[in-house]
DNA sequence: GTGTAAAGTTAAGTTCGCTTAATAAAAAAG
DNA sequence: CTTTTTTATTAAGCGAACTTAACTTTACAC
């Protein structure tokens, strides 16, 4: 990669290194804790989306009913996940994460990004300011193009 | 996100939204032609090594060898991999991405930066320029850290 | 109220990715 | 030239993550 790659190159570079990076470091973590990226992924869904149902998880992991219905029991009987009526609708499961499970996430989103907080510390004080622009102008760029998406 | 993020916030919800998109479009695509994202992984090892041993292979998976063995004789099987005798060392496998398998991934990259690719449209030739800039910033930082790792 | 739709569970069975253990063949070491 | 190491394969078996199909319970429509 010379100095003079194009933005697209660049772009991409970044994007590939970073999501290497990232899943690695991830499903290193995760494994080493004898859970498995599936049931890290489900967990990561419940983590963001607070509260859930079993058809919610369905969708956005893109298996059947059943299939998410056998994860989350699974996860509450591991203590990571609670399953509780929904007061207003009593078909409806709400699920939750657990403390233990909360732990969990929030343990593996550090161990993620360490690499991420160590590069801050690599740059000048000039250079972390025109990053910072950058990325903020990306940011909503990105934003901008996926609206209504997910 | 408010406009007073620190930098540390910005990088890590830029990683996390990047990382998330790249997974899930890759996922679809790879699972849309009927392969898994672990025969994907291995097709992507290939492809960056060019050519390489199975050991090679297990070793950057992290699984044993007799694992990598048969994960290459499917492949091999579905006409993505090649293997080939190493002219100097009759133990080693030469392993190879077929015009079939290269083909798959390329097409497969091309679906993943899609969205990378639009997201420069959205930006102004001065933001364009900004950000081109603060990449290669961020880009020298992290190889200045990763150094001799990988 | 009765019928239909929605949300979830359970059962049975399949496939995949992995492991350990045994084996073969080539290279390196002594 | 024998022994050891390296590289890869094969066999047997296990658990995880799915699927489809049958079933239960609750909500909603009319």
């Amino acid at each position: 990669m010379s100095d003079v790659s194009s933005l697209n190159d660049l772009l991409r570079t970044w994007v590939e290194i970073t999501t290497h990076r990232t899943m690695r470091d991830q499903a290193r973590y995760v494994r080493s804790l004898g859970f498995s990226m599936p049931q890290f992924f489900l967990l990561m869904q419940v983590y963001y989306r607070k509260q859930c149902g079993i058809s919610d998880l369905s969708e956005h992991m893109e298996v059947t009913l059943a299939a998410a219905s056998q994860m989350v029991e699974k996860l509450v009987q591991a203590g990571l996940l609670q399953r509780a009526e929904h007061p207003a609708d009593r078909r409806i499961k709400q699920v939750t994460l657990s403390p233990k499970g909360r732990e969990l996430i929030e343990k593996s989103l550090a161990e993620r990004f360490r690499w991420v907080d160590n590069l801050v510390g690599c740059l000048s004080p000039q250079e972390q300011d025109d990053v910072r622009s950058a990325l903020a102008t990306l940011l909503q760029a990105f934003q901008r193009e996926t609206e209504g998406d997910r």
